[in-house]
DNA sequence: CAGTCGATTCACT
DNA sequence: GTGAATCGACTGA
């Protein structure tokens, strides 16, 4: 049996920490995302950690750009970067501000707002392919570059907020390589999830793209 | 200022 | 399992 969700929004000194801290203590918790058809909710399953400018795997490695201004911001904001010409990622900026650490979320369970996501996500077979996968999550909850830098510690009518939820005991977590990194960042066990979760994403190698003629 | 390629997904073989 | 789609940020000149 699962206690009900905690609906109190995570505060600013959740964020505040190292983001290896950080990450797992998300596996669990409730992202809310607030459309004008109404709010989607998501439990997050699958997050991975970017740290800081000294990650190689990380978008701060060379310094602080337009694109990645948000994660040198203050901690409880949102990060969103487009990717691979078509596809949007979000990121929670975690660690004091200018130190540019971040959590992709990876993937989560629709719990709110499921109608709203399936079309939306009209390719998706099953319901737990809904947020298997980053860009299939901010796909699902209509979240692009419009919610860069957005305050995820602030309740409605924020477009997007973090509630405390129901944090998964350290017993259910697990931890691996990093999906897609590639260079010095690939080996590090920064990717948590939440054991035998169906909605987590099947990990999968660097791979880099072939030479165009 | 042109070339390169990415924290991915999907269709197809 | 393999390759295409698609574009803008970043790189190096």
């Amino acid at each position: 049996m699962s206690a009900r969700p905690d609906r109190t929004p995570l505060d600013r000194s959740f964020y505040d920490r190292p983001v290896l801290t950080v990450a797992p203590d998300l596996l669990g918790r409730t992202l809310v995302r607030r459309t004008p058809d109404g709010p989607i909710e998501l439990r997050i399953t699958e997050v991975e950690a970017y740290a800081g400018e000294a990650d190689p795997g990380s978008h701060a490695y060379r310094g602080r750009t337009a694109r990645n201004a948000s994660m040198f911001g203050p901690p409880g904001h949102a990060y969103v970067y487009f990717i691979y010409g078509m596809w949007f990622s979000l990121n929670l900026v975690c660690g004091p501000e200018g130190h540019a650490s971040g959590v992709l979320l990876r993937a989560g369970e629709i719990t709110v707002g499921a109608d709203l996501a399936r079309k939306r996500r009209s390719s998706a077979r099953k319901d737990t392919e809904l947020a298997k996968g980053p860009a299939r999550l901010a796909t699902a909850l209509d979240i692009d570059r419009s919610l860069d830098g957005t305050d995820l510690c602030a309740g409605p009518p924020s477009p997007l907020s973090v509630l405390a939820g129901n944090p998964v005991p350290a017993d259910q977590v697990s931890t691996g390589p990093r999906t897609g990194v590639g260079g010095g960042g690939a080996h590090h066990p920064y990717r948590y999830w939440i054991t035998h979760d169906p909605t987590v994403s099947p990990y999968r190698a660097h791979t880099p793209r072939r030479r165009s003629t």
